[in-house]
DNA sequence: GCTGAAAGGTACGATTC
DNA sequence: GAATCGTACCTTTCAGC
């Protein structure tokens, strides 16, 4: 399951996080070693997982997705059974782009994706019905400053 | 700059999202026309921008990037100098993955990796020493439930 | 673990309808 | 707007170092 990345491994990665639809060739270039051995060590971390999808960054506004929010939801019910059922609506909902249960006073934070707030409250009337929760505060953005998939290797 | 996107755009859009990694021909079957124009398509949607950066989603645990935070962020400033000095920040800094602004009482969301603790006060310091911000609340992760890229087409 | 080469597949452009 | 074809390039494997 694990792999050892070394020096080599996350120069890979970065390359392939900037921009995977180069070419080995290219690739084994940038970082300073051939294509076999660069070509191996991307099928091992894929193999372990530490590679996942290889996808393609869209353009939300030009696709009609001009409403984001971010979703903050605290709960009174913390049994395992409610958890279950809250993990499905979040998992089957594909406006839903993040889903993290927080520490603290929060207990969960949602990144939501839609259409228009009417679109947003479509979904908000949707999952409320679904599942129980006690308090839920969104919040609306405005503006986008900064959006990346890219750790900082 | 914009283009007019019809089912199929959206259909080939839809595949690339979830398998950018397969070729032409296998798109071009799925989406139920051929090679040639699933070809153009793409390319025009690319030159339009609707078609960003193609990359790789990497796990982040493996990485060593243990500890995501959202910042909630209030300021006090609001003239247009500060403002840019701030996304100046934002943008410079790496372990931001995202940053929004927001309408209402936070003016600010961020999402944060890092690989832990430590670091995240490293982030917060240098931060707080180079922009003057008015409330800084950060909301730490426990569990990534969910976390995609893909817009619900 | 690296190099080099070889085979099969794929992208991309030109041309034609 | 779509099919066919040709070339250059690319991925993937494998034998040898």
């Amino acid at each position: 399951m694990s792999v050892r990345i070394d020096a080599l491994d996350r120069k890979i990665l970065s390359a392939l996080q900037e921009d995977a639809s180069r070419s080995l060739d290219e690739i084994a270039r940038e970082v300073g070693s051939s294509k076999t051995p660069v070509w191996n060590r991307i099928r091992k971390m894929r193999e372990a997982g530490v590679i996942g999808q290889q996808t393609v960054i869209l353009d939300p506004e030009a696709l009609g997705f001009t409403a984001c929010f971010f979703v903050l939801i605290r709960t009174s019910e913390h049994e395992a059974d409610w958890q279950e059922k809250f993990l499905q609506v979040l998992r089957a909902r594909p406006e839903v782009l993040e889903a993290h249960r927080l520490a603290g006073e929060i207990d969960y934070i949602l990144k939501v994706r839609v259409e228009n707030a009417r679109a947003y409250d479509a979904f908000y009337q949707a999952m409320i019905s679904e599942v129980k929760v006690f308090n839920v505060t969104a919040l609306l953005s405005m503006e986008e400053i900064k959006s990346t998939t890219m750790l900082p290797l």
